[in-house]
DNA sequence: ATGAAATGCTGGACGATCTGGACAGAAAGC
DNA sequence: GCTTTCTGTCCAGATCGTCCAGCATTTCAT
């Protein structure tokens, strides 16, 4: 599926995605029509889903986050759910087995609009928060194999 | 700190991190070397945090992911998290309030890579597992204003 | 107020980069 | 063994990025 080339452009892109063909082109040994050839079928193929930029959430505004777990009441799953992706706050959401049917991060101002927030789920799903004090790993991809 | 102007180029970067200075300068109305000058400042400022790639787990040959809570046993705080650091599999690590001091996210190709993965922490910590069973909302960046 | 300095922008020139097309070679199918 | 397909190269025209000089606006000390 994916040989070692695309790999090492997916390596180099992870940690720059600006790079420019003529740069990722000598980093792999070919021309660089053919790494932008390369990269056209890798988005194509959905491999890549999307090129884009990694901010600071604290430069938008937004110092606290929260990992909060969702269990929805009876009957009420697709409400929370359609509800939480129109809340913009929440970063990321999963749905999961066990008990806790959603995990999901939620970016907020301060405490006081986290509660805001959680008030907005609480009539429908039952929620337990734990606040984030530190990232000790922030968002990776998988291992790439010898990249 | 941030005027209009950065949030609409970052905005656009988010979608696309490979936009032209070109692009960028007509999208916002500015000159190409305007732009290129916002661009280094908000990178050296640390609102951009890396231009990067989003990649399917799934191309990589990890189609499961995990969310994994992590009490580590009394005294074995460090060593798990260091362990968690070094196991590439973990996609993403916050330290969090509560009894659960760690909720990790974890890439892997099968159960058993799984299993085996939580038994290298089994003995140093106690751990909830919940399988990913859907991404209602997959990684995005909080509010932007107006951008 | 006023002048100096700093900031942030523009436009143009030049060099670097990208794109598309013609073509070549290896692998796969008939 | 020949054709088709896929992936790559090379080249030239088009596009893009960077550097620089100059200008407008703001800031601040006098």
């Amino acid at each position: 599926m994916l040989d070692d080339l695309d790999r090492k452009l997916l390596d180099i892109l992870v940690k720059d995605s600006r790079a420019s063909l003529k740069e990722l082109a000598q980093q792999v040994g070919l021309s660089s029509p053919s790494v932008s050839e390369r990269l056209r079928r890798l988005e194509e193929r959905g491999v890549i889903r999307a090129f884009t930029v990694e901010i600071d959430p604290e430069a938008l505004g937004y110092p606290l986050q929260a990992i909060v777990r969702i269990r929805p009441l009876p009957g009420k799953l697709h409400i929370v759910q359609q509800l939480i992706e129109e809340i913009p706050e929440f970063g990321e959401c999963d749905k999961v087995t066990g008990d806790d049917c959603f995990v999901a991060r939620l970016y907020v101002r301060s405490m006081s609009e986290l509660d805001k927030l959680l008030d907005r789920i609480a009539d429908k799903a039952e929620t337990s928060t734990a606040i984030i004090k530190a990232q000790p790993i922030r968002r990776r991809p998988p291992p790439m194999g010898n990249a």
